[in-house]
RNA sequence: GGCCUGGUAGCCAAGCGGGAAGGCAGCGGUCUGCAAAACCGCUAUUCGCCGGUUCAAAUCCGGCCCAGGCCUCCA
């Protein structure tokens, strides 16, 4: 059974979709105006682990992550370059896929973007106009807070306890109750972006994208929602809201969100220099599996404080676990050892059990990583055979499913290079040392590391 | 001020009432012609601090300290 903590309900609930076998899953994308940052990518790599974890366990999963294309800080960096809406978050859109391959994000079925789905935006407000939850005012729809009672049952919130007016309205519109938010901005001369619309002249307010969006492809109750600690409130909160007032159904299952990520153990901000986004690291040429495990191997509602050494020595676990899976294709031996069937059966089933407890990652790589010393014990006693190596690797392959952490690259050596290591291998059996460390040593002047196993000697090359 | 997380070895990180997982780094050993890799052992009599509950607490309760988040457009 698969469980999962929902901010909803404050509890670990065991998690049953609304259909057998099939999970209709929402994620909040990113705000196409600027690169995203590692920070951004803890979220991600979070839901890629919760889709990909699902899809292992056999569901299938229907994933919508809007892009959020149309909103202040977008049509503001547009305007400072003097391009185009489009032009300007086409580039960042483009980015942001980029990043995604990099550090094999599993891509949603559905990106849509906010641009594009204005219809339905004018759709949901005018159900909740006709409704009486929405009003007007001087060109703008607000929705009406005090007319959903449940209010901030997602966030906890007491609005009593909302400090009116600590934040100053971004938009400086009016509206009736300062805590009431915005459905449809009126048109601004000066920003030049609005949609004519039988709501009016205007665009979307932020919250109503994610609600329209997501009862587009996923329906009007769906099971799963995920997003930063910090979506909580306001945003969720009001999708709720919104989405509920407007079909008078309950809009999501199960909610899901994981703890921010922390710089040195500081909050990342461009002030304190701290802030990096994926390609900073890149460029540090760090290893982007690498980075990714790193975002992974912290359970997603803990706070993951991200340093430079963490990422280093996530580069040595990287390492060392694919230096595992390419070292094995040395033996070549007829033996087979019935006991890796077993050992396979119950890492995979501890990884599966973990990964089922609200997404355990930490306890269910302890069990690979337990299976993986047995299989060495058995490896390097020469109790191990090429069945055994398919089998090993085919497990693997399989978790990879979900860790992406395997990296294929093949390696070649030249052929003269290939005749030295043969060279050497005649030279120890005729117990010529001195040659053969001569070549070992040489060898490893270009980088190319020898090691003798009781199958041969396989070799592997230094970055 | 209100609400909410987290503080476990040199570093990262599980466990959340009854044996302190796992990873990285380090040291010693076994193996090896020598290496490398691998394996074995060592590195937390103790889980931020102080009290309390309990036969039993890292785990529950209370207080305190530290770090972080949210409180109307940050993942």
């Amino acid at each position: 059974m698969v469980r999962f903590y929902n901010t909803l309900t404050k509890k670990k609930e065991d998690f049953y979709p609304i259909e057998d076998k099939i999970v209709k899953m929402y994620t909040c994308g990113p705000t196409v105006y600027d690169f995203a940052h590692i920070g951004n990518f803890r979220a991600y790599v979070f839901e890629d682990l919760l889709h990909r974890f699902l899809e292992y366990i056999g569901y299938k999963v229907i994933r919508v992550m809007n892009i959020t294309d149309v909103d202040d800080k977008t049509i503001k960096g547009a305007k400072k370059e003097g391009i185009s809406l489009k032009e300007y978050t086409d580039r960042y859109i483009k980015y942001f896929l980029e990043d995604i391959n990099t550090l094999r994000l599993k891509k949603p079925d559905f990106m849509p973007r906010a641009t594009e789905h204005i219809k339905e935006m004018v759709e949901l407000i005018k159900k909740l106009l006709n409704k009486g939850y929405a009003y007007y005012k001087d060109g703008s729809i607000y929705f009406s807070i005090s007319k959903f009672s449940s209010y901030g049952k997602l966030s906890g919130i007491d609005l009593s306890n909302v400090k009116i007016g600590a934040s100053v309205d971004a938009d400086e519109y009016e509206k009736e109750d300062v805590r009431d938010f915005v459905l449809w901005k009126k048109a601004k001369e000066e920003e030049g972006v609005y949609w004519d619309t039988e709501i009016g002249k205007g665009r979307p307010g932020w919250h109503i994208e994610c609600s329209a969006m997501s009862m587009k492809y996923l329906g009007e109750t769906f099971d799963i929602h995920t997003g930063g600690v910090d979506n909580i409130f306001p945003h969720h909160e009001n999708e709720i809201a919104q989405s509920e007032s407007a079909t008078g159904k309950k809009f999501v299952n199960y909610w899901l969100h994981c703890a921010h990520l922390l710089v040195n153990g500081e909050k990342m901000s461009k002030s304190k220099g701290n802030f990096y986004t994926l390609r900073d690291l890149l460029n540090k040429n760090y290893n982007p599996v690498a980075i990714r495990y790193l975002l992974l191997s912290t359970h997603y509602r803990d706070p993951l404080n991200f340093t430079e050494q963490s990422l280093r020595q996530a580069e040595n676990t990287v390492r060392n676990y694919n230096e595992f899976y390419k070292g094995l294709n040395i033996c070549a031996s007829e033996k087979y050892n019935q006991m890796i069937k077993q050992e396979i059966e119950k890492a995979k089933k501890g990884f599966i059990k973990e990964l089922s407890d609200d997404l355990n990652i930490s306890s269910s790589l302890s069990s690979i990583f337990n299976f993986i010393k047995t299989v060495n014990i058995f490896f390097s006693k020469g109790e191990f055979g090429k069945e055994n190596v398919k089998e090993v690797k085919e497990f693997m392959e399989d978790i990879d499913r979900v860790l992406c952490i395997i990296e294929r690259k093949e390696e070649f050596l030249p052929e003269e290079i290939l005749d030295l290591i043969k060279e050497r291998e005649k030279a120890r059996k005729d117990r010529d040392f001195e040659k053969a460390d001569k070549i070992r040593e040489f060898l490893k002047q270009k980088k190319i590391i020898l090691e003798d196993t009781p199958y041969g000697t396989r070799w592997k090359k230094l970055d």
